[in-house]
DNA sequence: TGCTGTGAAAGACTTCACAGCA
DNA sequence: TGCTGTGAAGTCTTTCACAGCA
């Protein structure tokens, strides 16, 4: 392996495999940088680049073999192993991602639910009873529990990532609309609802701006 | 204005937005780059280049005036009007964002919501009554939807895009992982959960390689 | 003095174009 | 011949550094 690995770069493993598991599920064992490129939206210069940090993984004239083309992109991403993860903040959003099916296809395992209210603790979500957040720390140690899904309000996340990262929680996806500061020891990655349906609506400006 | 709108320039757009937001419901009245971007986690001289767009609308020795610069970001990016949008696919997700406050608050309202599956069809969530995907093309026209929000499964998903497409609708918001393909006059925004929860799975991980 | 606006430099990312291998 | 791997070129983005204004 070598190279770097940008987010950018990253984010298109993440698209390469879930192309080649799609293909392979339909029989398909070997395909050229063209072909995976035109299914995902990516040149395929760009595809063969990507592949650059597998050491002479393709084979001049035939392609990429699927099977290990996705091996080595799941060891890269660590997904060649099973990840736990808690949702933290189980109002609408939380309570939707406890049921997401895309989770647990790619081996990411939802194990706990959080929440501050008594309302709704107590409560069972597709088979998940929501615990009472004074609790996560012995839970996630319980449960060896490494990622938290951040899905309560923005004005409680900060406090709320704070104990987190106090808890020794390894990587935490924040929908909360703002910045989080975390020490360097934990992870983050951001979801953004607002911002991409913002985005949207520019670019919809845009394209009437130009007829 | 002047100089290019990069994806990621407007989604710091979005951003700068809600921050400035959050700080005049402080009452604070002006801001530096400095200070507007130690809150948002850029850095001040992208700040001032961001803006740079807006013809000298910063004050030497003083900042931008809060109001002020909201209203041209808003402006911009299409936010100082109001604009509807139709959930199409109201599984667990879909149902979540029928819900989901921050769009509202943006000034985006959900009109109506959409499904093929009989079971759902009739329910009434978050006061919006669910219709039958049938009924789309007439409900959009009737009142006035340019946003579709689409949260099928994977499969269903680039057919309903054609569906959506071909209906008129000027921007879709789609969480299904693939890759759709869709007229020029349709813009399109990606949200992929399981991209970002796999690049924070790659962060920990290279982060446990570097100890 | 404090801060903006902006050229110039640096850096990151993508595409091009083609040598070379099976 | 068909396709990969990769330097080189091109493009896009960010940071630097400082002149100039209030």
């Amino acid at each position: 392996m070598k190279g770097g690995h940008s987010k950018a770069m990253i984010a298109r493993m993440s698209r390469y495999l879930r192309g080649l598991e799609r293909i392979m599920s339909g029989g398909t064992t070997t395909i050229n940088s063209k072909a995976l490129g035109e299914m995902l939206g990516i040149s395929d210069s760009q595809v063969r680049k990507d592949f650059a940090m597998f050491n002479r993984l393709g084979h001049a004239g035939i392609g990429y073999r699927c099977e290990e083309l996705a091996e080595v992109i799941r060891q890269t991403l660590g997904m060649n192993q099973v990840w736990s993860a808690a949702i933290v903040g189980c109002g609408n959003l939380g309570q939707a991602l406890i049921g997401y099916r895309g989770f647990r296809q790619r081996g990411i395992t939802i194990e706990a639910a959080f929440d501050e209210n008594p309302a709704v603790i107590g409560t069972t979500i597709h088979g998940l009873t929501i615990q009472d957040f004074g609790q996560f720390a012995a839970t996630i140690q319980e449960l060896e529990i490494q990622l938290a899904i951040l899905s309560v309000p923005a004005a409680a996340a900060q406090k709320t990532a704070d104990v987190l990262a106090n808890c020794g929680i390894l990587g935490i996806l924040n929908f909360a609309p703002v910045n989080l500061n975390l020490p360097d020891s934990v992870s983050l990655s951001n979801v953004d609802l607002t911002i991409e349906l913002e985005q949207l609506v520019f670019a919809v400006v845009q394209k009437q701006k130009v007829d």
